[in-house]
DNA sequence: CGAATTTGACCTGCGC
DNA sequence: GCGCAGGTCAAATTCG
């Protein structure tokens, strides 16, 4: 068990800087106040970082917002509410969902409201187990593949009760040992939406050179069968259904990412703490 | 011909 | 303990 409050040692650190040191020691005084003023300097940006990525996080969830009024409506949840479907089995595994409606990355907030007290790994619960993507794409197009830049082997196809499309499972092949696996699924309102749910942490780093590409290929894969038609391709990124998909796939990326994770972490954790010391 | 995909069989966990 | 449903395995098949 580890606890998450503020160590000694940085606590040590901070009551010196911001009380007055002795007297007796003016050149340690002024050292001390001028790593008090750095760590000031850092705590503002940090502070910056963190306004702008809750920012755009809004912004994010308000666009998600807009699609879903002016589209089906579409909510995973739902599927699993459908009397004609009623589902007894499996429990659900604790679980982020990033979707459209921008009510469901719940993950995220559950875990600062009720998980955070405890912080019993605070680096292990902020890192979603399972993270659930919905994204669109053409009903015509029968296939489960996403490009999402990884690597995959299929190794099995289900129907589930719950769903006439058949779910898909591959696991990450860019790495042997990588034990990250993907489940694809049709949704059972709507063909034109796929559910890609992700099981586990990439142990390797990310395939490709360009992140950004692989991002697109991902928002673009499925919507179109010739992949390869960059010049159409192009034209799709002006339409802001497709550029909306496009930032939920990098958040959701970014929240894949441990750095960020961290630093975000950290960031938090920093701001809490001045407010600790204010008081 | 090797890699990837398909698909039926088998395994496992959960609810009754 | 049994049955059901999801998940995984591995041989067969397809594809480049």
């Amino acid at each position: 068990m580890e606890s998450c409050s503020p160590s000694p040692q940085l606590s040590l650190d901070l009551n010196v800087g911001l009380s007055p040191a002795s007297p007796s020691q003016p050149p340690m005084a002024s050292e001390l106040e001028a790593k008090l003023s750095r760590m000031n300097e850092e705590n503002k940006r940090l502070h910056e970082m963190l306004n702008m990525v809750i920012e755009t996080n809004e912004k994010y969830m308000a666009l998600g917002s807009k699609i879903v009024d002016s589209g089906n409506g579409f909510s995973p949840n739902k599927e699993r509410q459908n009397a004609a479907f009623p589902v007894k089995k499996r429990k659900i595994n604790d679980s982020s969902t990033i979707s459209f409606n921008g009510s469901s990355s719940e993950r995220t907030d559950a875990f600062l409201q009720k998980e955070s007290p405890s912080c019993k790994s605070f680096q292990e619960e902020i890192k979603p187990k399972v993270t659930r993507i919905i994204m669109q794409c053409d009903p015509a197009n029968s296939s489960l593949v996403v490009k999402d830049g990884y690597q995959w082997r299929k190794y099995g196809q289900k129907v589930t009760r719950d769903n006439p499309s058949p779910r898909a499972y591959f696991k990450c092949s860019f790495a042997p040992s990588c034990p990250v696996k993907k489940k694809v699924q049709r949704s059972a309102e709507d063909e034109s939406v796929l559910i890609v749910t992700y099981e586990g942490k990439h142990n390797h780093g990310y395939p490709s050179t360009s992140l950004s590409e692989n991002i697109f290929l991902s928002c673009y894969a499925g919507n179109n069968d010739a992949g390869s038609d960059v010049e159409k391709a192009c034209r799709e990124i002006q339409n802001q259904e497709f550029q909306t998909i496009f930032i939920k796939q990098m958040t959701n990326f970014l929240i894949q990412d441990p750095s960020f994770t961290t630093a975000l972490a950290n960031a938090i954790s920093e701001k809490v703490f001045e407010n600790i010391t204010d008081v």
